[in-house]
DNA sequence: AAATCTACCTAACGTTTGTTAGAATTTACG
DNA sequence: CGTAAATTCTAACAAACGTTAGGTAGATTT
């Protein structure tokens, strides 16, 4: 019964959106099943037919999100680019997951923490891979005369974290586009370090 | 008695700090009183003797921190500096108020999502004036015409967003100091601004 | 020495929490 | 139309939550 699977599923990545936007704007702790559900249009415990636990609602956005990430780190990493054209692109696939995947990249940010035990620990493994990576790409960058002198890790941290307030800070209301929004960022972070 | 209120209020700033450790490290929604009265080395009920409620510490907190930044913008509004210098002075705050106030930093950053309904609008308006009179500083900036023509906003909360990072970052044990990374932010970030 | 005050304790309260069991209902299909 | 599966409901659980009440040991004051 594939269309029944199908249902199924739906409804799973339903409370899944509808649980990121609600983490977003209350926090995973201040969030609770009641509120989900009333926002889904049904009693808490009618979930627990779609999906496991709130935890598991929590690792599905943070992993999904990461690995998201991740996999977009390794196709630039064997696309035939410059390094500074990398790290544009980079910055551009930053900027529309913030754009597109709003609510789910917020609750990766500042939820993760929640995460349990065990799943947190291999959540940081990721990220710091993440992190590991790029920081690489960086120092290539630099050896290969493409970039200025600058501190591998400052850079790294700088071009991550500057990219995090367009989550908090764009609306469709702005007038500004993506396309836009990157063009803007990406002067403003690239002319200190390019060369 | 100044003696005995002094012991009290003593003891209250401890239940602040460490508060601010925890819910730096767990969230607020992840730490518990009976965690925080653990970590004091009391019961939990015993700490209601200097404290009025869990909601009470976040919001001391929340406030404490914002308060802090929008007084030295004040300061600095007024300083007769090149804009400039003015940008590189709060530049520089920012990097010292996470060295050297980094849980309340990260806290405040993080968990004021979980502040009271009546408390998470006045701090929200908070935070509104301090960007709305840094952006106006960055627009004289560009009207003096010492900074590049860019969008004041979007300036604006790169510069404030990518100053985040050093909170999660830094650690005494990575050797490099307040100074050092104050000036490599600068140039990373001010190369793309200056005219 | 008696009285007061400080700073903690134990015990417990009422909610709210995430979650489960099992019944009821809706939907899909021959 | 009838039957079975899919989906949601009601009711309730145990655990954890923030918090209050009342008591007690020790220091300080009178």
């Amino acid at each position: 019964m594939p269309s029944l699977n199908k249902n199924k599923t739906e409804k799973h990545d339903l409370i899944l959106t509808e649980a990121a936007k609600l983490f977003r704007q209350k926090g995973f702790g201040g969030t609770g099943m009641r509120d989900l559900a009333a926002q889904l249009g049904m009693e808490a415990a009618s979930m627990y037919y779609h999906i496991g636990s709130k935890d598991e609602i929590l690792e599905k956005i943070c992993f999904q999100v990461a690995n998201n990430y991740l996999e977009h780190l390794e196709e630039i990493e064997t696309q035939d680019f410059s390094y500074i054209d990398k790290l544009k692109e980079l910055i551009r696939f930053h900027v529309r997951m913030m754009i597109v995947n709003g609510p789910e990249v917020s609750v990766t940010n500042h939820d993760w923490k929640y995460l349990t035990k065990e799943k947190l620990s291999e959540f940081k493994e990721l990220r710091k891979l993440y992190e590991v990576r790029l920081e690489t790409l960086i120092s290539a960058g630099i050896s290969a005369g493409e970039l200025a002198t600058v501190n591998p890790q400052v850079a790294l941290f700088t071009i991550l974290s500057s990219l995090r307030w367009v989550e908090y800070w764009w609306k469709p209301q702005r007038g500004i586009s993506a396309k836009e929004l990157e063009n803007n960022i990406i002067i403003l972070l690239l002319k200190g370090i390019e060369k």
